[in-house]
DNA sequence: GCCAAACGATACAGATCGGTATATTTAAGC
DNA sequence: GCTTAAATATACCGATCTGTATCGTTTGGC
């Protein structure tokens, strides 16, 4: 292996056992066994095993956002689809056979302190994915976007909690039903996007003198 | 101390703890101390800490379920109000400054393998809770019951994954809230409450034999 | 091709883990 | 009140934990 690679690879074993035994139950000799490197390497990388934690967190979190972008959109155009597809996206994770639960919420789960840095990890990833249901919602041209994200957030979160232990792929499904029926009654904005307050009043500034 | 009362005060001391910092993290050191018992005192109620953790689970889950169903029903008398209340039960929970996540869905994921007796404990709580769910929505005589029980636990289940987050209270009122317009709109069975389908069947059967 | 930095292997440190052994004291039930 | 079971206190066990130290080997960049 590289050595440009080893610290990748051991992000990426160290994710895998973080999802297979969760965090305090995943020792460093079982990783470097696992990855295949010296303990010497492991430290060179990470000063500790904190450190790594972060580290895998922040990698998977950049990961499956990224992921999730670009299977919504290439699953759907509309904004108002991508909100549906995000749960199309879930259901793939969920039904994928090392699935174990979210990792991010069992990380809260094992640094439950507020302040711990593993916890706030944990939380910068909730807030960006309900960052991106908010983008989505916006887009969509719902009238409250915020609270349709939070929405969408409660029924990605109540499936993945309950997938958890059912150990199946119907919670998504039954939560994609639920949002579908939630979204169908939600007002929205009929034709610009509402956009940025300011921008919103430019164009409609532009639009109007332009034509009239 | 008397000593009948120091098995229970083992299970609350561990369940505080557990609460507190997660199951692995939790020391027997530390629980004997915080309990003030002797280490052979509490080897001598419990074989190992895995049947201490069952023990206090299994207690959590008792108390729990009873202290939701004697709050909804002082809250409410029609089940389908209860269904509701069900959520007011959920934040006054949430609410508790103690509040680390539901100490269930943490045991699940600090023991993952399906096969694993902690994980199954907290496996058969929840389904106990969903099929509290699924009584009161019988009792409110709506016509898919199953199916609305479902619906409310995604919504429990998601308010609190998120209230591990965020620490308040408002993802449990926002999940009542769509709870509320979900049920206004499912469809319920008018007068007598369904009977069993047995009995429906047999009824058929003998008026069937009886004329043709 | 040289040199420095990184790697691997191993041993070890000090703390903590779950659990046991022993010996003494306490208290509940007959 | 006596007996017996259970409590306490303490020392200990082997395993495992995170992290370090040592030293020989490999490798990437100039």
């Amino acid at each position: 292996m590289r050595r440009s690679e080893i610290r990748g690879h051991l992000l990426d074993t160290a994710l895998r056992l973080f999802n297979l035994h969760g965090y305090h139950a995943t020792g460093i000799d079982l990783l470097i066994a696992e990855a295949g490197v010296a303990k010497t390497t492991l430290y060179r990388h990470f000063e500790t095993k904190e450190d790594l934690i972060l580290a895998a967190l922040e990698r998977r979190d950049e990961e499956s956002r990224a992921e999730m972008r670009i299977f919504v959109e290439q699953r759907a155009s509309e904004p108002y689809e991508r909100l549906l597809a995000t749960f199309d996206f879930l259901e793939a994770s969920v039904r994928d056979k090392q699935f174990r639960g979210c990792i991010f919420m069992s990380a809260a789960g094992e640094h439950k302190e507020a302040v711990d840095p593993v916890f706030r990890a944990a939380l910068m990833h909730k807030r960006l994915v309900l960052a991106y249901f908010e983008e989505l919602a916006h887009a969509a041209r719902f009238a409250e976007p915020k609270r349709i994200a939070d929405a969408i957030n409660l029924l990605h979160e109540g499936a993945t909690a309950i997938a958890q232990m059912t150990r199946t792929g119907e919670p998504v499904r039954q939560s994609k039903r639920m949002a579908t029926s939630l979204l169908a009654e939600e007002a929205r904005v009929p034709n610009e996007p509402p956009a940025r307050r300011e921008g919103a009043e430019q164009q409609a500034k532009v639009s109007d003198t332009g034509r009239a």
